[in-house]
DNA sequence: GTTATAGCGTTACATTGTTGCGCTCGCCCA
DNA sequence: TGGGCGAGCGCAACAATGTAACGCTATAAC
């Protein structure tokens, strides 16, 4: 993520924040920096090491952060990986689809209807209520099968 | 799991092992016997302990019997409990789903082919080649959900 | 201003998973 | 038939991830 976007990004959770009433601190800031910055998945123990230079923070601490901002919807949690990654349009509460790669560890977050649609109906058959659905494809990327290929 | 129906699951699990060549030894079978005979998700701590009695196991000795047991598909693992289950139907191999309750902790497998063709095809737009595609969706199973409505 | 509450710091701890090394046992083949 | 080879396992230590409990501080509400 270049400067820009970035900024872009926080100016976008402040805005989200400051509608929803709730308090985007400056803990849950800087959190929110490094995850949106790294553009690909980060440990909690790797953001607490990147904090270390300034005010450090303990594990507590930034499991806090990293709870708020995926309630708020700002990060995503990638279960299989035990790590962290902003969200791309967290304007809206969604369900999104991760494609995990496991050449180059880039993660693409999308938001397809029709997988949406099957979980919902397929959930609703048997009387089950989602809450939270997880869908994490782990493979390759176009690119890194491309380089595989060779 | 009832003794029968577990007698029945591990002599699948034997048979299969057979045709394939491969060596479901003591230790795998042990562990595989206590994964289906919980008929949830076990942790692999939980394993360890209830195998305190008789020969006791560390660590590896688990994780290591669960691995190979997960690349047999004979087991499953739930990234987002930490916790390992029998596989329903381990004599082909399946892109399941499953349905998480977390009410009463129950997990059911489903194997639908709607939710995979369409995880199929939205990889294959991005040009993804899917391994092993997770879809976890924690919610409330219509038991609970009919307890809550009381 | 006073007070209730959300947020944060700190310590200690719990849970889950791994690395490395060496021994043994079963299997294959000369 | 016995020599070697590799898979499987025991063991010790450790790494990574995540929590509990408690009290202080700062913000917001009245």
């Amino acid at each position: 993520m270049d400067d820009d976007t970035l900024r872009n990004a926080l100016a976008r959770a402040e805005a989200l924040c400051t509608e929803r009433g709730v308090r985007l601190t400056a803990q849950r800031r800087r959190v929110l920096e490094l995850v949106c910055r790294a553009q690909r998945p980060v440990g909690a123990y790797e953001i607490m090491d990147q904090l270390r230079d300034g005010a450090p923070a303990a594990p507590p601490t930034v499991y806090r952060a990293l709870d708020w901002l995926l309630a708020q919807g700002l990060v995503h949690k990638l279960e299989t990986l035990h790590a962290f990654i902003g969200c791309t349009h967290p304007e809206h509460p969604h369900a999104s689809q991760f494609l995990i790669c496991d050449g180059c560890g880039g993660v693409t977050e999308l938001e397809d209807p029709s997988i949406a649609d099957s979980l919902a109906s397929v959930a609703a058959e048997s009387g089950f209520r989602p809450s939270r659905p997880i869908v994490e494809v782990i493979g390759t990327c176009s690119a890194c099968a491309a380089r595989e290929d060779d």
